[in-house]
DNA sequence: CTGTTAGCGCTTTCAA
DNA sequence: TTGAAAGCGCTAACAG
């Protein structure tokens, strides 16, 4: 049983390839009558497009590649989930991969990715294999950076004001009269993390205020290891009234670890989590709106796409500082 | 800027075109000298392969399509991420979309991803154009359905025993001396519901007990409506004293509810959560490996497409009920 | 081990 | 408005 083709239809409707072409694409200027041949065709014979040939012949695909940190984190799905929204309102569909943060992953899935043609690329930065995307800019390819930075590039960027956020909800914080605080955050690679971490400083050192080197802990990669982590600082002599969790996993991790001993830690971290507003202590949020970050960094892509020359656009995502 | 063809590399190598394809395929049987004359090459015009055009000769592509319900969902991009692992591992990309549980969407969604001649498709299913779906398996297209059964169609899948793991938690529930117990779950339209409620409620009528109509609520499908759900329950002049949550968005929405409001009622729900096992309230959980079910059933695609022939396989994921 | 030829399914170009 | 011819970049089939 062989697969029909835009011929098969052809001929069966009478009409020329091109006829049918024209059809299958929507293009009005068809006589009506011969339009209803192809499509009649079309469905009889369970005509599908084969858009790989389409591309081939046209040079424009209908892909849009997305390389993201962790699939299964819940902060870059809902990213995942907002550029899916937008790729699908341009009629694009969206590869999407999942660099668990390793270099020589991510050069791998970009290499894959290029090899299918896409019309652009939303990628979460690691390692930033720089001459392999800086080419496939160079031959119209959209390029917008999430979250992190493209170290070295100049491309369109979303991503959130993590020193001025984190200064604030160290603030907030500070209101509740704590002053043993720890930090929690992930490896110092991730462009993230040392704002983040400058900014919960800063915010500190306003009012006199420093963390000990034994309550900054920049491992918290992993649930395991935030795990580890939260569980060697409430176990020092002298353990953190507040932790400052500089990503969702460390702050899930302070949070269980807290609760479960019934502590009196309050859990300041640069992400909302489930059931955040029912802990009995204190909790201070950096919110932001994920998928939102994703239709931004989507609608980046396909403006760029229209106009290639236009200078780029780093957007910075609203934040919102709550108390609990 | 021309991007550089295979025929540029064989021609700047000084080898003939297939000599070229030889050594970018990995093929072995090629003089070393020629070799690296072509990867010299290769790499000099930052060649990239065009899978695209590869795809069209060779009628097999590298892309596996995935439309699940909701991206955005924990429990499905987990899934997505597990079946991300093993198609990496077969060098096959995987193009993820949501449906969001709108059929028509799902439709289109399966139309736009057939386009691309995807190697198999992992579907959790909605509304399931069977049609479609069988004159692509027809020519050769390996189907999984996830978490839900194709109706009507006979494919391999990865499910849970709704019915069994719900039956078993609620034995362990019921172990509490809980007796007023409410059921929060979403459409019926969803395969999983029904066996789950069921389970549920013949675990209660093995003690005599049973769900009064005004405690069972099947609207809890998004975070608002399961919210809305719950508040009702809780509001009633005799309410429950156990909630049985049949899937991960009415079990966060409870749990939050019920623990905002300090109150011992118990949750038992087909999920786990974070911060479950920090709840004062009794929690009861069927626990499974979401990632593991997207690793089986991508595992299941690629042996389909090794062996067409054998007969459908039908996993049952690991489920493990947890009192906390 | 290497090369030649043909053609995958479609769109582009140009002519009618 | 419609059609004929060419060719996108690659691999299969076969020959050398």
């Amino acid at each position: 049983m062989r697969r029909a083709t835009l011929t098969d239809v052809a001929d069966a409707a009478q009409v020329s390839l091109k006829t049918a072409s024209r059809v299958i694409n929507g293009v009005a200027t068809v006589h009506p009558e011969l339009r209803d041949r192809v499509l009649e065709a079309a469905s009889m014979l369970a005509y599908r497009p084969h858009r790989g040939a389409a591309t081939m012949r046209s040079g424009t695909s209908d892909m849009v590649g997305m390389v993201i940190r962790d699939m299964a984190n819940i902060f870059y799905s809902r990213v995942a989930a907002g550029a899916a929204d937008v790729a699908g309102e341009q009629e694009c569909l969206v590869i999407t991969c999942s660099s668990e943060g390793v270099a020589d992953q991510e050069a791998k899935l970009l290499e894959a990715v290029f090899a299918q043609r896409p019309r652009g690329l939303l990628i979460t930065p690691t390692a930033t294999p720089q001459p392999l995307i800086l080419a496939e800019m160079a031959l119209g390819c959209a390029v917008v950076a999430i979250d992190e930075p493209l170290v070295g590039l100049d491309v369109d960027s979303v991503s959130f004001d993590n020193y001025g956020a984190s200064r604030e909800a160290l603030g907030a914080a500070l209101e509740l009269g704590r002053n043993r605080f720890a930090i929690l955050s992930d490896t110092d690679r991730l462009a993230t993390m040392p704002p983040r971490i400058q900014g919960a400083k800063d915010a500190l050192a306003e009012r006199g205020l420093g963390v000990l080197p034994e309550m900054e802990i920049r491992t918290a990669h992993t649930d395991e290891q935030a795990h580890e982590a939260i569980v060697g600082l409430l176990s020092l002599a002298e353990p953190p009234d507040a932790v400052f969790c500089a990503n969702n996993i460390s702050a899930l991790a302070a949070a269980s670890e807290v609760r479960a001993r019934g502590l009196d830690v309050a859990i300041v971290a640069f992400d909302n989590f489930p059931l955040s507003h029912t802990l009995p202590q204190p909790v201070v949020l950096v919110e932001h709106d994920d998928r939102e970050m994703g239709r931004a960094a989507a609608r980046l892509l396909f403006e760029r796409l229209t106009d290639p020359g236009r200078e780029t656009h780093h957007l910075t995502m609203r934040t919102q500082v709550r108390r609990y």
